[in-house]
DNA sequence: GTACTACAAGACCTCAATGTCTTATAATCC
DNA sequence: GGATTATAAGACATTGAGGTCTTGTAGTAC
């Protein structure tokens, strides 16, 4: 499965890693989101926090989270006091909302082997199998809110306040990148 | 949802084109191996031959179909009356065996939302969602046959012959790369 | 109003999947 | 055995997602 190289070029076709659900951007938005709204207060969430508390390149999130902006699920304050908040309640985004300006939706439209045509008239091979799939991802996708997903976050932490997460930034205490700013002074 | 470019660079996140369920390169793979499987006889498919029915770049094609005669799923022979068949009945190879070369099912037993641990003990918010879809899409794998998805598609083939499909290699009169050439002539 | 802080935005870089080009090699027909 | 046909395979080109760097701009505290 592993790459097979000689020399300088590649011998067989390279192996892809294969599929994705959400592209890495989206994954970042979704994870990015869920993180600002278990935030207890309703302050804004600096970007660099963000970044240093989910492992996220921090200049890639920030143009992130400009995007979640321009769709109005976020809004940002500049200056002292600033950094990113939600727009609406958490119950009223939905997991769409946040996806959809990364990843194109329609995609899921297509025929899952390419096929110019795949409906109920003409399918192809796999189409009553993946027309199911595709459909209950759709739905998920529309169901879910934030406020589910973050609810599922906290709860989680909660029961098993334990080290299996990288992030911790919802907790208590959590330092954040002012406070390491402000031990090295 | 379009690339919205100013000059020479991109001023919001490239949108990306979202996910997709098999590589491209997995995709061709299975739809030369139906058109492989749905030939009358058993006798060689040429590549160039392939590649002209199914609308995939021929160099590409012939080099995708090497890694199947890697696999074992293939066999090639050289020369005249040469080309691309099955090692073994069709109903024996399975969805998977197609799709393993080129695209890693590893990536199924990752977090959704890159989580380091995500399982029944310390789940991400998606985890319980994910693992019905993903079994789902690994039980095709391992369940649906080449000869499953050949039937499927002659079936069609017969009880519509219409021209929805790009491709008729199936279909008896088809117009090979060789019969082009000797047009030329 | 000046310094500081934090978002805003475009240019640029990197890398892997995808696709093309060219040459080598093997099998068959005559 | 020589011409022909078809696979084999490496080098090279392209493209877009992902990521970094640098500079601009707006809001706040003092």
């Amino acid at each position: 499965m592993a790459l097979r190289r000689t020399g300088l070029s590649v011998t067989s076709i390279t192996t892809c890693w294969g599929p994705d659900v959400f592209s890495q951007t989206a994954e970042y938005a979704i994870r990015a989101m869920i993180e600002i709204a278990t935030r207890p207060d309703g302050k804004p969430v600096l970007s660099a926090d963000l970044a240093d508390a989910l492992g996220i390149p921090p200049q890639y999130l920030s143009k992130l989270l400009q995007s979640l902006v321009r769709t109005r699920i976020l809004k940002s304050v500049r200056g002292r006091q600033g950094g990113f908040s939600l727009v609406k309640s958490a119950s009223t985004v939905k997991l769409r909302d946040i996806i959809e300006p990364f990843d194109d939706l329609r995609k899921y439209e297509e025929c899952i082997l390419g096929q110019p045509v795949c409906n109920e008239a003409g399918a192809c091979p796999l189409h009553d199998f993946w027309s199911v799939v595709r459909q209950q991802y759709l739905d998920e996708l529309s169901t879910k809110s934030l406020q589910d997903l973050a609810d599922y976050q906290l709860d989680k932490l909660h029961t098993m306040n334990a080290g299996l997460f990288r992030r911790v930034g919802a907790v208590p205490g959590k330092q954040t990148v002012k406070d390491q700013k402000a031990e090295q002074k």
